[in-house]
DNA sequence: GCCAAAAACGTACGTACGTTCAAATGCTAG
DNA sequence: CTAGCATTTGAACGTACGTACGTTTTTGGC
């Protein structure tokens, strides 16, 4: 392996463990066995190769939803938030790593444009993906972009929002007490009781 | 006002337009008007200042939570979401600040105990008061600790951790793109759409 | 096998950081 | 008025940081 991508990798570590300006240049290098210059050569700065690891492990992120829309969108459309629910929520606490990342992500959004603009994007994909799961068919290759934009703004607009919404917030809750997450069921048998509001 | 105070207000601004590490001890001095060395004096050290700063705004951005349900608390039950999403989507534009600063609290809770102790206990409280708002009565001081507790472990559980992921998740989404909000009513419609699914 | 380009290395420089301490000032009780 | 304490000030210290060198080693085309 090269220092390049030990660097790389090593800068993900650094970001999951101690935090975005918690972590030196010396912790990078010492943590990926490159040498400390080797920052400058090959990213430029210490902040340009934090920034591209980030983005790094923003993107396993978004690839972690998509598989759990995936492997949800096998099922027929009433039982697929269900299963989605169910692969996210087991698959959430062994991801603490790609987790603890995004979330230096989001708080380094505000003051870095590049990171701003990944997440937005990658919000923006998440979501047309998640209202696809809920409504449309499974996965269609023919009508793949501009579907995805046409629910965004369609009256089935706040859908992936929602959804996209309630898996941030519970990673969040993940990243604070893994213990206290809510299962699968308790999550569907909740949202029966906030769609439904008839009786009482 | 006092050096002490000065110097916690300017925390939190520096917190919420810089981020917790890009912060200095002289950022803070500077914006407060009070003297470097009054840091270490009156809070021992910057980083106990930034962590105290960031705690109090943490403490609003819960009294957000509290006001929204508070509003919504004196509708019937089955408009009480619906008013509070209202509420919500409303103020979180407006409460731009400690929304910056609750970001970079969650940050820094993986590495910070004390943070992560309050952010814990603010969240099981909103969750808590969440789930009693679509729920129980609008508001009972006879039975407040206990049933609240109560209402985290009954099978109502996933209730209150469902509608404050939903919160949490559309803060998020403000965060990066305020303008990419759903309302209210887009809201409610996915919340019912994901509930009652009975037909295709 | 040679040579130029790429990569890795060792090091040191300048700087900005958090913290410290003694002196100066303000405040209140006696 | 003043003695005693709390606060504010000025200045400096030691340190750890990111980065920029010049040098050495490795790589790849001829």
């Amino acid at each position: 392996m090269s220092q390049r991508e030990d660097l790389l990798a090593a800068a993900r570590a650094c970001l999951a463990d101690k935090g975005f300006h918690r972590t030196t240049a010396r912790d990078i290098a010492a943590a990926s066995g490159a040498h400390l210059a080797s920052i400058g050569y090959h990213f430029g700065s210490k902040d340009a190769l934090m920034t591209l690891a980030a983005l790094e492990a923003q993107d396993e992120w978004g690839d972690v939803i998509s598989a759990v829309v995936q492997a949800a969108g096998v099922s027929v459309p009433s039982e697929r938030l269900r299963i989605a629910l169910e692969e996210f929520l087991t698959a959430l606490p062994r991801q603490r790593e790609p987790l603890l990342v995004s979330v230096q992500a989001y708080a380094q959004a505000p003051y870095n444009d590049e990171i701003r603009r990944s997440l937005t994007l990658a919000g923006e994909q998440a979501r047309a993906e998640l209202a696809a799961l809920v409504i449309g068919p499974p996965t269609d290759p023919d009508l793949g972009e501009d579907t995805a934009t046409d629910m965004e703004t369609a009256e089935n607009g706040g859908l992936g929002a929602v959804v996209h919404a309630l898996l941030v917030g519970l990673s969040m809750q993940c990243l604070l007490d893994p213990g206290s997450l809510p299962s699968a069921d308790q999550v569907t048998r909740a949202l029966r009781a906030l769609g439904g509001d008839r009786e009482s």
